[in-house]
RNA sequence: CGGUGAGUGGCGCAGUUUGGUAGCGCACUUGGUUUGGGUCCAAGGGGUCGCAGGUUCAAAUCCUGUCUCACCGACCA
């Protein structure tokens, strides 16, 4: 491709609303435009990435074993009632009615249409298991898109469904995905993790989270220093403390602090929020006769954040977790819950195991600007694991402590098993002529998010530094002043052909520039290779070649030119 | 949805407090200059100041309403 024929679109200053790097160097790289919020053009460089990504991910996926299909975007309403997730999903579902006021949605997910689609079409357990997958464009009704493409409103998605006769080969079909996961991601060059994302009560890990590092995930990711344990923080199990520490014995005082936030409280009375607690009242399951409301009051260490995902599961706590406003609160518990006495609270209470072991700990006095010292448990509390883990935690499979880093979500593969097939009754005849539910599994892939994961964790001060097989061109081409030395322009034209006819993804900048403008505009874009041509070199018959990411350069002859790269 | 902030040529911003000819940088066009790291000079084109209403002789500026966008919290690939 030549630049002037290509739509290179490349700017100097970085756009105001973009805040992560990625979304920062997509725009100044000329990959995406934005047209609303969430919402995205891409533009060719952008689209090639794309391309490839999605190249790879389709590469794996057939390798695996998996059939590619393309469902629509536009989906009839009714086949979400009958799965029961029009009234579910809620308004990141976007509805929509067509001429004759039917309803639609634009498609979130596909699980109610595959499995429409296979209740129709799979009717024997020979044609079972199989592995059905697309890439398409998706659409959620995000509450607030941002970070770019990394959370856009309509975005492009590998979503594989997999359909079983029983546990044995959804399990089977579930190893092959993880394995072809783990494929993909280390072909496109990502440093990347697989982690538990469910461990739930039914034993057993069903679900995966793959994750891409950056600093700029939105997970956290806790890891063991010494084993290959990796779990999603909202998923990894804290340990119980094996001893509680006992009270000295020291009489407690009331000490008058300032502030609002708890950490404005220890702040003020110079204490440490490790020996302080945090109360947090959140709303319980309501009775079915009477509307009153009900609350549980949950207890941690001041340090320690409360896990919403742990607090859900706890006997009597509503789902989704509601949190009590400050005037609710102030009514239960007669101050505001950071003055609350967390040892007697008037609403059944749950401590968090590492706080019930401490001793000698601050917590409110019961009223406004007070907090006590020396408090301790006077009997013993109701316990549970309701904290986010933290770095320096024992590891949950007993091997070394956790470590905690911060993530990208780019997959995720789970075991379904029959909750859209009972719901929209897909089953086959079984061996015995019987009717037999399936049971399901569904792996997704962000495609689009990679592209915005892999800049996030490849790119410098210059630009993007773009992974070989994902980049939107491998080599780009460099003549100094092509537009007053015919020599130059022969030898680029010559090189420039022989490239093309050899099938290298060649980037050819024959714009009338100065060279910092090409150079900077092709760092920018992060071609990993680039060769400039300039009299300087032309003279020995040479020219140069660079390595975008070490920087690294050296002098080729013209003719073994070709074959470098294409060798590269 | 809650909290904060912002809407002025394609992009980044100033101007708003104290109403009075709409400005700067980048980008773009033309001419010249320069030529291995975003040259320099000159001339130019391009803006209903988010939208609607109001106040006023006069509104980017004041008032009211409204829409959009970004950032921080609960969901997700």
């Amino acid at each position: 491709m030549r630049t002037s024929q290509y739509l290179l679109s490349t700017q100097k200053e970085t756009p105001a609303e973009a805040e992560v790097i990625s979304h920062q160097l997509m725009i100044r790289a000329g990959m995406i435009r934005k047209l609303a919020s969430g919402l995205y053009t891409w533009l060719p460089s952008g689209l090639k990435v794309l391309n490839k990504v999605a190249a790879i991910v389709r590469e794996e996926m057939d390798k695996a074993g998996a059939v590619e299909v393309l469902m629509p975007v536009v989906q009839p309403a009714d086949l979400w009632e009958e799965s029961g997730r029009w009234e579910e999903y809620g308004p990141e579902l976007l509805r929509v009615k067509d001429r004759h006021s039917r309803d639609f949605v634009l498609g979130p997910t596909h699980e109610e249409v595959i499995t429409a689609l296979v209740r129709n079409e799979i009717s024997s357990y020979k044609q079972l298991p199989i592995n059905l997958y697309q890439i398409q464009t998706k659409f959620r009704d995000e509450v607030r898109p941002r970070f770019g493409i990394m959370r856009g409103r309509e975005f492009t998605m590998k979503d594989a469904y997999s359909f079983h006769l029983d546990e044995e080969s959804l399990a089977a079909t579930y190893e092959k995905m993880y394995t072809a996961y783990s494929a993909i991601f280390t072909r496109l060059g990502l440093d990347f993790r697989a982690v538990i994302a469910d461990s739930g009560a039914i034993g057993g890990s069903v679900s995966h989270e793959f994750h891409v590092l950056a600093a700029s995930g939105e997970d956290d990711i806790a890891f063991s220093t010494e084993s290959d344990y990796a779990a999603n923080v909202e998923m990894a199990p804290a340990a119980k403390p094996e001893t509680a520490a006992s009270p000295s014995g020291e009489t407690g005082e009331t000490l008058a602090v300032k502030g609002e936030t708890v950490s404005e409280l220890a702040a003020s009375a110079a204490l440490s929020e490790a020996q302080m607690l945090r109360v947090t009242l959140v709303q319980g399951h309501q009775e079915e006769e009477s509307s009153a409301e009900s609350w549980v009051a949950l207890v941690l260490r001041a340090d320690h954040a409360l896990n919403d995902v742990k607090a859900e599961k706890l006997p009597g706590v509503a789902v989704p977790l509601v949190k009590a406003s400050d005037e609710k609160a102030k009514a239960i518990l007669g101050c505001a819950a950071q003055f609350a006495d967390a040892t007697n609270l008037p609403v059944t209470t749950f401590v968090d195991y590492s706080a019930a072991a401490m001793a000698d700990f601050v917590t409110g006095a019961g009223e406004s600007g007070k907090l006590k010292t020396f408090a301790n448990w006077s009997r013993v509390p109701e316990q549970a694991d309701i904290r986010n883990v933290v770095a320096g935690d024992p590891s949950p499979d007993g091997q070394g402590v956790l470590e905690i880093k911060r993530g990208i979500e780019v997959g995720h593969i789970f075991q379904l098993g029959d909750k859209y097939s009972k719901a929209m009754n897909c089953g086959v005849l079984s061996e015995s002529g019987k009717h037999q539910l399936l049971t399901m599994g569904c792996y997704g892939i962000g495609v689009s998010r990679i592209v915005a994961a892999a800049i996030e964790q490849n790119h410098d001060k210059f630009g993007v530094i773009w992974p070989d097989p994902i980049a939107p061109f491998k080599v780009a081409l460099i003549p100094m002043n092509m537009h007053k030395s015919q020599r130059i322009k022969e030898t680029a034209e010559a090189l420039y052909d022989k490239l093309t006819g050899m099938g290298i993804d060649v980037l050819f900048d024959d714009r009338k520039e100065r060279p910092g403008v090409m150079f900077n505009d092709m760092e920018l874009i992060g071609i990993p290779h680039s060769i400039v041509i300039g009299e300087r070199n032309l003279d020995n018959q040479q020219i140069e070649y660079k390595h975008r990411r070490t920087g690294e350069k050296q002098l080729l002859d013209i003719d073994a030119a070709a074959d470098f790269i294409a060798a590269l």
